[in-house]
DNA sequence: CTTACGATCATCT
DNA sequence: GATGATCGTAAGC
């Protein structure tokens, strides 16, 4: 894998508990206008289909999970609880339903723009949340279904050395399916959205 | 530091 | 008509 180039369709069609660990450590990209901004990856949570009871795709395709159906590494963002967007990546093979949702990273570059989008005091606050990063990269309705494999307005590449300790643990923010060990994120990240 | 709750609306039943 | 892959604030300990 090239650095700098997005992650290619191969990377995110396969097991997506498999692709949400390596999305760990990784680089999230988002070009806004002139402003480019940029966020290491350091807390995801997988969410499958049929198997799945906390995934938006248990009960099969609707409107609003088409994507989760579709080609994977495609951006899939939904609105919830009147407030808040959320951002997942696809994957797994046309048909069968998967994405990755992104909850927390540790903003690297642009600054700026992030705070313009989203004022707060405490940079720990920024983006250690889904919906708190989404906010401060400015995705919204708009991006979804975006090709992620393509250099445009959002993707994803590769960064060296993640080194950290990858941790595993039950997905947050769920009633169902919390016996699945399927939320990882970096144990020694400040940014990481609750502690265990 | 921890817990509780209201906001607010798209989606599904 | 109920629910929720959340957040911010307020109140409690």
């Amino acid at each position: 894998m090239t650095e700098g180039q997005p992650l290619p369709r191969g990377f995110y069609l396969r097991d997506t508990v498999h692709v949400a660990e390596r999305l760990v450590g990784k680089t999230l990209v988002r070009v806004r206008g002139r402003s480019r901004m940029e966020g290491k990856i350091v807390e995801v949570e997988a969410y499958k289909g049929d198997e799945d009871p906390a995934s938006h795709a248990f009960r099969g395709p609707t409107r609003r999970n088409m994507p989760m159906f579709a080609e994977p590494g495609h951006a899939y963002v939904y609105f919830t609880y009147g407030n808040h967007y959320c951002l997942n990546v696809t994957t797994e093979p046309i048909g069968i339903a998967g994405a990755v949702l992104i909850r927390a990273l540790e903003p690297l570059k642009g600054l700026h723009s992030m705070k313009r989008l989203r004022p707060i005091a405490c940079d720990i606050e920024l983006t250690n949340g889904p919906g708190k990063l989404t906010k401060a990269l400015g995705i919204d309705r708009a991006l979804n279904n975006v090709d992620m494999t393509k250099s445009g307005p959002l993707f994803i590449v590769d960064h060296e050395s993640v080194g950290s300790l990858v941790q595993r643990s039950a997905r947050v923010g769920i009633r169902k399916g919390t016996d699945r060990l399927w939320r990882f994120f970096l144990s020694d990240n400040p940014y990481v959205s609750r502690r265990s």
